[in-house]
RNA sequence: GCGGGCAUGGCGGAAUCGGUAGACGCAAGGGACUUAAAAUCCCUCGGCUCGCAAGAGCCGUGCCGGUUCGAGUCCGGCUGCCCGCACCA
């Protein structure tokens, strides 16, 4: 028989199901809905292999909800906005948009030839002006609501390119493009008011149960919120408006241990100060220059600067704290101000070792009454501890006992309220960039910040754009900005700024539902149909950034009117990385793996480079990255096994939630899967054919054996796909597959005259098997049903019916243990009694002789699994 | 520093509820077919001991302890590795 040819194969169904259009999703279908996600790629050029592992899951997941009689959306798009287009055009002096669109062709032509069943017919990019029109008109709905904001900032500024920087964009202090030392600037810039939803979105995780628990903890550490005592010093000495200094602490219990108290360099009051003071200013000065990296924060020393001014305690008037700035105050938490409690916070006892500070124990350990000498008293909140400071008195108590006295003894005080503090800030969305979606807006000297009205809307990307200077080419443009203003009809200036790219990609999976209304983000009918997304797939690193944000606009849509629901993804998974083993030349280079020849000798591996022969470490297995050159690429594999060959490796052998190792051999092993199972579906073809057509009424040993088989495998097979358990359905497939294999070299021989009703049984476990792997691998399971004789197109089946009573038992063979250690088995009927079974176990030789002649003290019978023996 | 995860053969891993540890695959070794190779098929494959053999026994899921008739799984304490956040008051 001849080997089957996927390169041949695939094509010819990669078409057939274009014409059928087998995967298109119906917006007015009566059955139930299946919206399956995975995220979408950025339109670098060509896809690697962490894309088709996560196409290949989503996959996975969207071919078996549709045999299960969903109406599955599986849509694609272009996340395509963003900085490495512009950097194209520099380098190559190419358009930003030639560039992406020449990207998504050739991209959208790699997805293709990996046969995923997704609806082609509603791809965007976000990059389309139809995307990003309604986009504008999301922005402006929410700036009516004041979701939408502008407020003064300080940035990252690259003097050198005229750019706003990413945190991650600052290396060492220094602009990663340009090298320039990078300035703190503060600029006007949009924000979107994600911290009104602080509180929702930390309390709606608890709903989110399909989410890995992992991804919702770090939400909630994103969020971070955190309760205290809110309450303000009266300040001595200091300059005028400033006589009160709010602070905020989530420590109340220790209100009667300061020393001292402390402000941020950037706060509002050492500003203030520095004007005057020139000290003040050098000291404020130097604490810009000591970098925000974390190598910079973890060996800074604690520095501060002694203002003079006296901080009045609010409920002890006798108590005056000398007032610091403080390096390692941060401005963005809290109030910016803080108390300095050395014995029970670290930070705060190398700050008053260093100044001289005293040090008061409020509270020491409940066991020894050790007081704090070089490391602060920090126990757990739950800890019993000995309080001999707490609000002036002593006793002992839990911290979070009295954390909660003190707050509401401070409160009946009348000098401190309780109050939540979240860690989340508003978003920044302003981008000083040219390839993004330009912010809706006009400014005007007259009327202020004016939204571009409806009739003018989509404020469109000029396509005539220069990157000769640095910065941002919508600024440089001789004419887009200059406008007239919409209310006055004076001379006015478009907003130049664009937005973040992260928001063009909180809101696409709404999108996806009506691509095609080009009046509304969304159709309200349509999307609170499609919407939530049922099964979202992607990686780890957008576990925080890009999830959290789409959850906020998915709120902030519905406060808009344009969806009524509040959670975008009622399923999210996140996959491991691709790795490789990386492969070093003597020179110190990275070989990659196509370059090198590898020989096995016993257990033992040798790389050698394939021009040469040189000799090459085999180093260690790392996240497949051009930098260790240790990447394979997808084209190539596709090329020489078959997409079907990649995605069955992609699934095989590794939990989908971890790293999977990519290797030449493990691509064989399932490319000849691949093979066995063409030549195991056609062998059973042939046997198939003498098969009666109608089902046999009875069945004998044999056939009933593999029917059991059969429909096992269907049981697991399915469930474990509903858990995303991919690995272990593929090992279920093998080893029916093994099974039906057996039953052919056992009867193949007699094949001619073969009982009837085990024909049948052959024939049946030969088609749930292709179906079976048909979501894993489409082509090869539609060239196999043909080749079975199946009627239409396995991709448009339904599941077969699971045969429960054939996955009952009649009999079960027991393990049996004495004292907890196997001795025999027994095996009785499955609706056997515990004394029957007690008696044929204790008739057991090997029981008896394990007994010594003693009787048995009891003896614990679990039903279908197991009998333990006590003595 | 804070938060979370993981640890099972040579390797990737499996083991709904606590119930025969090592499914399935990769690698390796042996054999069959073949002029030969490729392909394919069969056998072995955690360790130790005893046995000519069939087989039998003991040990074994990072380490120490506990709960239980029974622990890879539950509890307490360690060790190592990985990830996220981080001067968050």
């Amino acid at each position: 028989m001849a080997r089957y040819n996927a390169k041949e194969s695939e094509q010819h169904w990669q078409r057939e199901w274009e014409t059928r259009q087998s995967f298109a999703a119906a917006n007015d279908s009566t059955k139930p809905k299946a919206y399956v996600l995975e995220m979408f790629p950025y339109p670098s050029g060509r896809i690697h292999m962490g894309h088709v592992r996560n196409y290949t899951m989503g996959d996975v997941v969207a071919r078996y909800m549709r045999a299960r009689g969903n109406n599955v959306l599986h849509p694609m798009g272009w996340d395509a906005f963003g900085l490495p287009a512009e950097n194209a055009a520099m380098q190559n002096r190419i358009n930003p948009k030639e560039w992406t669109y020449a990207n998504i062709a050739a991209m959208r032509a790699q997805l293709k030839t990996m046969g995923l069943s997704l609806d082609w017919s509603r791809e965007f990019a976000t990059c389309d002006e139809d995307y990003y029109a309604q986009q504008q008109k999301l922005f402006l709905d929410m700036l009516a609501k004041d979701l939408a904001f502008r407020r003064k900032s300080k940035v990252n500024w690259d003097p050198v390119d005229h750019t706003v920087l990413a945190n991650e964009q600052v290396i060492d202090g220094r602009g990663w493009r340009s090298g320039a030392i990078v300035e703190q600037r503060e600029l006007t810039q949009w924000f979107f008011r994600i911290s009104a939803y602080a509180d929702e979105l930390l309390t709606a995780l608890d709903g989110l149960d399909r989410w890995p628990d992992k991804v919702r903890i770090m939400q909630r550490n994103w969020i971070g919120k955190s309760e205290g005592l809110h309450f303000e010093f009266s300040l001595i000495g200091a300059p005028g408006g400033f006589e009160k200094l709010p602070v905020f602490t989530t420590r109340p219990d220790t209100m009667y241990g300061p020393t001292f108290a402390a402000v941020s360099p950037d706060h509002p009051l050492a500003k203030a100060l520095a004007e005057k003071d020139p000290k003040a200013a050098a000291f404020i000065e130097e604490c810009h220059r000591i970098g925000t990296s974390q190598a910079d924060i973890d060996t800074a020393e604690k520095l501060g600067y002694d203002t003079g001014i006296k901080a009045q305690h609010p409920g002890d008037a006798s108590i005056r704290l000398p007032l610091y700035i403080a390096n390692f105050v941060l401005m963005d938490y809290g109030t910016g101000a803080i108390i300095g409690c050395p014995a029970h916070d670290q930070r705060d006892l190398d700050f008053a070792r260093k100044y001289g500070l005293p040090v008061i124990d409020v509270f020491v350990p409940l066991a020894t009454g050790e007081r704090v000498t070089d490391v602060a008293f920090v126990p757990p909140k739950t800890d019993t501890v000995r309080y001999v400071q707490w609000a002036g008195k002593p006793g002992v108590m839990t911290c979070e006992e009295a954390m909660k006295r003190s707050l509401a003894m401070f409160e009946r005080e009348g000098w401190g309220r309780r109050e939540v503090n979240f860690r989340l800030r508003d978003w920044g969305i302003s981008r000083q960039r040219y390839w993004g979606c330009p912010i809706p807006v006009i400014h005007c000297a007259r009327c202020d910040v004016v939204p571009v009205p409806d009739q003018d809307l989509p404020v469109a990307l000029p396509d005539d754009v220069t990157f000769d200077k640095p910065g941002n080419a919508l600024d440089h443009h001789p004419t887009w900005k200059y406008v007239k203003c919409p209310q006055c009809g004076g001379d006015a200036r478009r907003e130049t700024d664009t937005m973040d790219t992260f928001v063009d990609s909180s809101w696409y999976f709404a999108r996806f539902t009506d691509p095609w209304n080009d009046t509304a983000p969304t159709t309200p009918a349509v999307v609170n149909r499609m919407m939530p997304v049922d099964q979202y797939i992607g990686g780890v690193e957008h576990a925080i950034l890009h999830l959290l944000y789409s959850r906020f606009f998915t709120r902030a849509m519905k406060a808009t009117g344009h969806i009524a629901m509040d959670e975008p993804f009622k399923g999210m998974f996140t996959q491991g990385m691709v790795v490789h083993e990386t492969y070093r030349k003597a020179d110190g280079g990275y070989a990659s793996p196509a370059e090198i020849n590898i020989a096995v000798d016993g257990s033992s591996r040798r790389a050698t480079l394939i021009d040469g022969g040189a000799e090459v470490t085999i180093g260690s297995i790392e996240k497949m990255s051009k930098s260790k050159r240790n990447t394979v690429d997808p084209d190539d594999i596709i090329g020489t096994y078959g997409a079907d060959t990649a995605r069955w490796f992609m699934l095989s052998d590794s939990p989908p939630d971890r790293d999977v190792i990519w290797s030449e051999e493990g691509v064989k092993g399932a490319s000849r899967f691949m093979q066995r199972l063409w030549r195991l579906v056609n062998d059973s073809a042939a046997v198939a054919k003498s098969a009666p057509a109608a089902r046999p009424a009875t069945f004998g040993a044999d056939a009933l054996k593999l029917r059991k088989a059969t429909h096992g495998a269907l049981d697991k097979v399915l469930s474990g796909i509903e858990r995303l358990h991919f690995n272990v359905c593929l090992a279920h497939i093998r080893e029916f597959a093994n099974a039906l294999g057996d039953v052919l070299t056992r009867h193949a021989t007699a094949a001619p005259d073969l009982a009837p009703d085990l024909a049948w049984a052959i024939g049946e476990a030969a088609a749930v098997l292709v179906q079976l792997v048909s979501p894993m691998m489409p082509h090869l399971a539609e060239e196999c049903w043909q080749a079975l004789g199946q009627k239409g197109l396995v991709s448009e089946a339904h599941w077969p019916q699971i045969e429960r009573d054939l996955l009952v038992e009649e009999t079960h063979t027991l393990p049996v243990q004495v004292n907890g250690r196997k001795r025999g088995e027994v095996t009785v009927a499955a609706g056997a009694q515990n004394p029957e079974i007690e008696a044929a176990v204790l008739a057991l030789d090997a029981v008896k002789q394990a007994l010594g002649g003693k009787p048995a003290r009891k003896i614990i019978v679990v039903p279908q699994r197991i009998v333990n023996v006590v003595g």
